[in-house]
DNA sequence: GTCTATAGATCGATAGAC
DNA sequence: GTCTATCGATCTATAGAC
């Protein structure tokens, strides 16, 4: 119960749930300032005081929001990679790869248009978004690069950070801008030539 | 005088831009929905009925400013590319190219954060915002990717996009989030990977 | 613990004097 | 064209009944 503010009494958990769930909705849509605390009880369906017993007030709120999501619901946004039984290709599993950060939940990009918004006044909620990312999808990643056998990478840290950043970058340009028919490019015309890029002898 | 409400009568366009450069100011460091019309007048050092004689509302000087930045104040944050008259290596135009976008003015990061985290209320904006970096920025390291004769890229302006893609998302990662000590990197460690997955023949 | 009702501040936008 | 003064709405946060 670490987001109740008195530690010693007990409080609904289910309110507590109910206006995380109401404040997601309004802060992911509305960010932090248009968010009014007045539309996070109507959409949790509690009256405002009730939110005010259980967060202090609307910064805590959207703090511990915020790490909720981090470390919960969007913590585990990439799935672990598909060990087959027999040896795959590079290329198959690096495809495999470049398709699912693609294929990201469009919530998730909703996520980061909020912590990228907010990081000029929040950054220590950007830096922990940075650091559960790194310690989840980026060592899967990671990892990946520098024990697969066929890669033979001279830095395969920074080769992964090069994959995973134009992959981002592109998704960034044409969904969360709204640049897919301004700068219109296939993805796959963007994976075989990273891929290409990457498996070329380094 | 694209800026009044009224064409048919004349209005100081002294203020008209000092109104401008407060709402910059205070736009860029609170974003949309946090920034008062009051603070704008303070900053623009003019009452708040001026700032509505020159602009019909918060959405609209929100609207003119952002367009203003995007074709005049960051429409040529990125210089072109310095033709020497001795043919340079590509690895040094490639490096040059590498460290002017990772030098990019603090403000335009400031911009970028702005334009990203509004990006779901106001995607025309989002949309001036690509389409002037495409035909800009782009479209200089894009003509060096296609026609410098040392590179013999298969395809060369995806190749454009994913160098920049994986610069700008270092970038977004490390300033933007604040995440440079989460995710120690030194550039030149990205530049050398890069520049090296780049020249190793495609 | 949850509610209704409201205080007090600030918001976007305008009226009216000059 | 620019100002001061102000309106009505909305905001964060709380008091007090149950």
């Amino acid at each position: 119960m670490s987001t109740l503010i008195r530690e010693g009494k007990e409080m609904s958990t289910e309110k507590t749930e109910a206006i995380l769930k109401g404040g997601m909705q309004e802060f992911l849509t509305q960010g932090y300032a248009a968010t009014s605390m007045d539309r996070v009880a109507s959409a949790a369906k509690v009256s405002k005081a009730t939110v005010y017993r259980h967060f202090q007030d609307k910064e805590s709120l959207f703090i511990a929001l915020i790490d909720h999501l981090v470390s919960s619901k969007f913590g585990s946004v990439f799935k672990p990679i598909n060990e087959q039984v027999s040896p795959t290709e590079p290329e198959i599993i690096l495809r495999d790869l470049a398709n699912r950060i693609l294929d990201v939940d469009p919530e998730f990009l909703n996520f980061m248009r909020l912590i990228l918004g907010e990081s000029g006044r929040f950054p220590q909620l950007a830096r922990a978004f940075v650091t559960n990312i790194d310690k989840t999808a980026f060592k899967l990643i990671c990892e990946y690069f520098r024990t697969c056998p066929d890669l033979k990478l001279s830095d395969p840290e920074v080769t992964a950070r090069i994959f995973i950043g134009a992959l981002v970058h592109f998704k960034i340009v044409q969904e969360m801008m709204h640049g897919k028919d301004i700068v219109p490019m296939e993805r796959d015309r963007l994976i075989n030539s990273l891929i290409k890029l990457i498996l070329t002898k380094n």
